[in-house]
DNA sequence: GATGAAACGGATGAGCA
DNA sequence: TGCTCATCCGTTTCATC
């Protein structure tokens, strides 16, 4: 990838809103030059979309914990992620090589969400869950260095 | 918070760069109704920025990693965020219950890159590593349900 | 990749419920 | 306080070189 390309990626990580006459002036390039080069990157996957950073604890979900997966039946078909997609409280789920099969990042309103949730999973998945509760968050989501 | 509150937060979350005009259009606002709920999000901390979406493999990063943390001297002063925040890989840093520390998410182009930023970590920050690698990533990043 | 013109969206202030 | 509307200006988009 391009330096130019490099430049785009990561000033768009940091302002998703950034105006493509901006992007232009930072990197020296004309209005429509950046704008095709995005359009690239989204057309090459390297860019895949824009959101915005919602802060969790605002609205309402001040609980955030890692849950482990272990299937309880290691002969069952292991479909835990389609299993688990619908519930809204998941937020992303990693296959992962080690002891367990799957993390679980999930992001619940109280300690007895968190349980319910488990109790959900469980069942769902056919799953035992190890769970470890985020007490504060340094950072995250940091954008990478590309 | 309101229910177009909640809309704006939503719609947003899966397309940060959505027009304020549309954005309206899904509400049943005026344009410049949408962008001051918007302003106000922003100001009281809602929305805390926009980010593009970017795909760590199409960026040359293709394993991730998370690592847990434990303290090798239990009395010294614990500031591994501060003393690994330096470090371009580390995405996330989170603070938990449970045996260990910290839970670090990282992102590295190979293997090789992995085993010299775990020695930088426990060099840096005097802990030892507990690394569990991810095989796939089914889903990630998903919007929370506000 | 640059330029220029037309269409569009964003920002702002006045007026109103 | 929060909305709409009107207006101005910057941005996006597209054709062209």
């Amino acid at each position: 990838m391009e330096d130019i390309d490099r430049q785009i990626v990561r000033l768009l990580a940091r302002d998703g809103r950034m105006s493509w006459t901006d992007l232009g002036r930072a990197t020296g390039l004309s209005t429509s030059a950046a704008q095709q080069r995005v359009r690239r990157l989204e057309q090459r996957g390297v860019l895949t979309g824009y959101a915005a950073v919602v802060d969790a604890e605002a609205v309402g979900l001040p609980l955030t914990a890692f849950i482990s997966l272990t299937p309880i039946d290691p002969s069952a078909p292991d479909d835990a992620p389609e299993r688990l997609a619908g519930l809204p409280e998941v937020e992303a789920c990693h296959s992962v090589a080690g002891q367990e099969s799957y993390i679980l990042k999930v992001r619940v309103a109280s300690p007895g969400a968190l349980e319910s949730l488990l109790a959900t999973i469980r069942a769902r998945a056919g799953v035992s869950t190890r769970t470890t509760i985020v007490l504060s968050t340094p950072y995250e989501a940091r954008p990478p260095e590309v």
